[in-house]
RNA sequence: GUCUAGAUGGUGAAAUGGUAGACACGCAGGACUUAAAAUUCUGUCUUUACGGGUUCGAAUCCCGUUCUAGACACCA
């Protein structure tokens, strides 16, 4: 056969030049684009999209987007109209981080990321459909991120529907009969009012009134606050009650946040639970983290006081055993309760623990440390007195902000029937009521940071004109947070919102009559990533948020691929921001993710040094000595010489911070500590692909993370290896080459059927594989089918040609350039995966294993046709078990069908 | 601390109730070669973290313990 390919050199397989045409040839023919043709069966495949990160794609992340672009490939071999698309999440703190080390404006930062992130993502061959990429830092994107923020705070949850409405819908209501039958989620009890008295509020009550029942609002909440940096930090970046950077002190303050009702979906989500192909940890993640629990509220009052304690317990039945009553230190109740003669004690303990946050004292829950304020209550049943105490390590968000301790409690399993009839009693008493509680609660929604998308609020007033969207993200001069603890975007001076030009203006034109201050709060990262699948649905750049046409044919993403550390954030906003869509009649569907595969974190192996506390000493690993209070550093990995020693010069050129470290060494060096866990740029510990694809191709790079071990298990990196994967994929070169000629035999002589089963085999095992994602069992297949087509020297195109569309969607470069090899015009992309045929596969003969006590002890071979029984009498007559006879008897003889007989001896 | 996973040779792993270690890596030795690379051949790893249970039979199912990773609400 002659060769028909676009190349023509050496026929040495030279990957490099090989993977460059078909990335060209892939770009240019447009054969990944996924049209919105509505007559194919769709198949929509997506990975979740990445941070775009200073640090670039790492081999954590590829290895989701190989498994993902296999598939894709996989389902249009199937004839399925794939979409396959890619974008980024490009809103976030890192490249805020990088604005305020550097000044270089967050947008240039994320060009440049960008282009990396491409770069790599396309020299690894995927099919993506880039036509559709978006970003969430992209006004045309983020526009729309705020439209859905505005039909939040427009929509009220009503719990008769069991959906979301529109406020105006509300109001109207109120108008026509007051608030006398609606019920709905609120933030607290709302009092009755009638048509009329609503209608005699006034403007700013109304909207009081409202907020109690909007979706997007405001309350208080706790923030870590570090006043060195003069920013509030994730619970991440805090460690030992210091900020992970500089290691500063980190205080709890009380802010003022936007929030987002998704307690009024927590029903919805659990049940979604049932609809969906997800990992059973997955959602067990999800229901735990949703938490419901089905208690008691009991009321205890207390004595020689008019107050009364309100308490959540999910053991109502231990009522008459509680010994104590243990008070959040967050509980508004305390200061109306507290007596006198121990208000000092609590005000020195509640100065103690002011600065724990929620994670300290979770993590410490297991140290009880509280004070008694000198009160007790009376247990209406037994009638004894109550201690109440107060304790950080009771988190006020849970339930009343209360627990009843009951001490020598052993946590006995409860049938349900007997909570409920000890909740029948405490209602016959009238102490209390049956009530199902949930762990889940309102997400907190704003950010005091820059580069997130702005909230399109203005202040007093309510939401920017929907058609004036997207409001820009303002300039400033400097990202720093202002040291009053506000956010970047107080610096911005043009922020303010007309309401009567309805455009930005300067913040000197404020009136507070028809100009207000805009929102300086911005959107967390989860925003923008809650709705995105539901974007790329859509060609047309910006009429609406989505085509109704588009989505109802792409419906909702058939496959989606990401980590489980994703499982209670991005994993449940996408959920509930959808749910929420679907209510508005937006879309259709009430689950985004019908199928998810969670794939292994990749480990690295992160290294750290340790700073004295309010110091810049830091101590070689050999001098940290447990007295001493040290904070752990996180540094680069690339800062190490080899192994543990550290590279001094790069350290303190690495950032500003450590120019003047003063670095104690050990005999002149200095050690680092290593620790495995995510890879991760926030960890510094990521090993990018592009050095392996530059050294052993795309294809070796691909094929070898799939053969690192189960996809969805967890792993970390190691590279030895990746070398006989690179033989495997020249072996397989190999045997359509020689001596550098294609070799493949123009008149096909019958394949033998050695060769028809090596065939049948590997195309049954693939299709096995691919169903449940055995990625890596496939790759072994691989290498053994190769191994044997090699030994006996197969150049034969009908075992060939299957065998190349099988390995297509693995090592779609090699693939593709042998397609092209053997004569063809079109992409091996769309040829039908080859079919099986169990009659070249079915084995003649069958080995037995004979077995004493479940220990093997010999084989022996059968026709397939033959009987138990008389297998078993040939056994008996072996000479090997005439012999064993003689000395044992036997108890009894399992038979185990095509594997073995089984010899009891012993009993 | 709570929740979710995991632990098998020197290394990545396979086997999901039936011969533990397929497929690879590494290492050692040989062939080819002036040499190296490439290629090729041969050899190499004694029991599944630990303790108990169920079973004719357990890496696999159940209970307990230890260790590791992830999540714990402002990293994404």
């Amino acid at each position: 056969m002659e060769r028909n390919s676009i190349l023509d050199i050496s026929m040495t397989y030279t990957f490099k030049k090989i993977e460059q045409i078909w990335q060209d040839y892939w770009r240019i023919s447009k054969i990944y684009e996924a049209n919105n043709i509505y007559i194919k069966e769709k198949c929509y495949v997506l990975d979740m999209f990445p941070y775009p990160s200073g640090s670039g794609l790492h081999v954590g992340h590829t290895l989701g987007y190989i498994v993902s672009d296999i598939y894709a490939r996989f389902k249009r071999s199937e004839g399925y109209n794939v979409l396959h698309p890619i974008g980024f999440d490009s809103f976030g703190l890192p490249t805020e981080q990088f604005a305020i080390q550097t000044g270089k404006h967050p947008i240039i930062t994320t060009e440049t990321n960008i282009k990396r992130y491409k770069k790599q993502l396309e020299e690894l061959g995927f099919s993506l459909d880039w036509t559709r990429e978006i970003r969430t830092s992209d006004s045309y994107y983020y526009r729309w991120t705020q439209w859905i923020f505005l039909q939040f705070l427009n929509s009220w949850y009503d719990k008769k529907l069991k959906k979301s409405r529109y406020i105006v819908e509300l109001t109207k209501i109120f108008e026509r009969e007051g608030n006398w039958k609606v019920k709905a989620f609120t933030v607290s009890k709302i009092k009755k009012f009638s048509n009329k008295a609503w209608k005699r509020f006034s403007i700013n009550k109304k909207e009081e009134i409202l907020q109690n029942f909007r979706l997007a609002y405001r309350s208080i909440a706790f923030v870590n606050w570090c006043k060195d940096l003069g920013t509030v930090l994730a619970n991440d970046e805090v460690k030992d009650g210091r900020s992970e950077r500089g290691g500063y002190l980190v205080y709890q303050k009380k802010m003022i946040q936007w929030n987002m009702r998704i307690s009024a979906f927590t029903e919805r989500l659990l049940s979604g639970l049932n609809k969906i192909e997800w990992p059973n940890a997955l959602k067990e993640i999800q229901h735990h983290w949703i938490g419901k629990s089905y208690g008691a509220k009991l009321f205890f009052s207390i004595i020689t006081h008019s107050f009364c304690l309100e308490v959540f317990t999910k053991q109502p039945y231990t009522i008459f055993e509680v010994s104590f009553i243990v008070l959040a230190t967050a509980s508004p109740v305390i200061k109306f309760i507290v007596t006198d003669r121990y208000k000092k004690e609590v005000e020195e303990y509640m100065q103690k623990i002011k600065n724990r946050n929620e994670r300290l004292r979770r993590s410490k829950s297991h140290i009880f440390s509280g004070i008694f304020i000198g009160l007790y209550a009376r247990n209406p049943f037994s009638k004894k007195e109550i201690p109440i105490y107060l304790s950080d390590s009771v988190l006020s968000s849970y339930g009343t902000g209360a627990v009843l301790v009951v001490l020598n409690s052993e946590g006995k399993c409860i049938l349900p029937h007997y909570i409920k009839s000890s909740i029948k009693k405490i209602i016959e008493k009238g102490v209390g009521y049956g009530m199902i509680n949930y762990r889940l609660r309102d997400v907190v929604f704003s950010r005091q940071r820059y580069w997130g998308e702005p909230i399109p609020i203005y202040l007093k007033k309510n939401g920017i004109t929907e058609n004036k969207l997207p409001l820009l993200l303002p300039e400033i001069d400097r990202y720093f947070p202002t040291k009053i603890g506000s956010t970047p975007l107080k610096k911005a001076k043009h922020w303010s919102w007309d309401e009567i030009k309805k455009e930005v203006v300067s913040n000197n034109l404020i009136n507070k009559k028809n100009r207000y201050l805009i929102e300086t709060s911005t959107m967390p990262a989860w925003a923008g990533s809650s709705w995105y699948m539901l974007r790329y649905m859509k060609q047309k750049i910006n009429e609406s948020f989505l085509e109704a046409e588009a989505e109802a044919y792409w419906t909702n993403v058939d496959l989606y691929i990401g980590g489980s550390e994703h499982a209670t954030g991005h994993l449940i906003y996408a959920r509930f921001w959808h749910l929420f869509l679907k209510d508005h009649q937006w879309i259709n569907t009430d689950e985004p993710f019908k199928k998810l595969i969670s794939q292994g974190m990749i480990l690295g192996n992160s290294a750290f040094i340790s700073k004295i506390n309010d110091t810049q000493q830091f101590l070689s690993s050999g001098l940290i000595k447990n007295i001493q209070k040290v904070q752990k550093v996180p540094i680069d990995i690339h800062l190490l010489k080899n192994d543990n020693i550290l590279d001094i010069e790069k350290f303190k050129n690495w950032r500003k911070e450590f120019y003047k470290a003063d670095l104690i060494t050990e005999n002149g060096q200095f050690f680092c500590q290593r620790v495995v866990e995510k890879m991760s740029k926030s960890k510094f510990n990521v090993i990018n692909p592009d050095k392996i694809c530059a050294q052993f191709g795309a294809d070796t790079l691909r094929i070898y993370e799939m053969f690192l071990g189960p996809v969805k298990q967890d792993k970390p990196w190691i590279d030895q290896g990746i070398n006989g994967v690179h033989h495997f994929i020249n072996k397989l070169w190999m045997l359509f080459h020689n001596k550098g000629n294609f070799v493949i035999e123009d008149s096909d002589f019958s394949p033998s059927l050695k060769e028809y089963k090596i065939l049948h085999s590997i195309t049954r095992k693939i299709r096995e594989d691919m169903y449940f994602f055995s990625f890596n069992t496939a790759i072994s297949a691989f290498m053994i089918t190769i191994n044997e087509l090699s030994a006996i020297k197969c150049r034969k195109i009908s075992i060939l040609e299957p065998i190349v569309i099988l390995i297509a969607p693995f090592a779609p470069h090699i693939a593709e350039e042998l397609w092209h090899c053997m004569g063809y015009k079109n992409s091996v992309s769309f040829n039908p995966i080859p079919i099986y045929d169990g009659k070249y596969i079915s084995e003649k003969t069958i080995q037995v294993s004979i077995m004493f006590d479940g220990k093997f002890s010999f084989q022996m071979h059968f026709s397939s046709e033959v009987k138990e029984k008389s297998i078993i009498d040939r056994v008996l007559n072996h000479p090997k078990m005439i012999q064993f006879s003689k000395i044992n008897t036997f108890f009894k003889v399992i038979f185990i069908p095509y594997l073995g007989v089984n010899f009891i001896v012993s009993r």
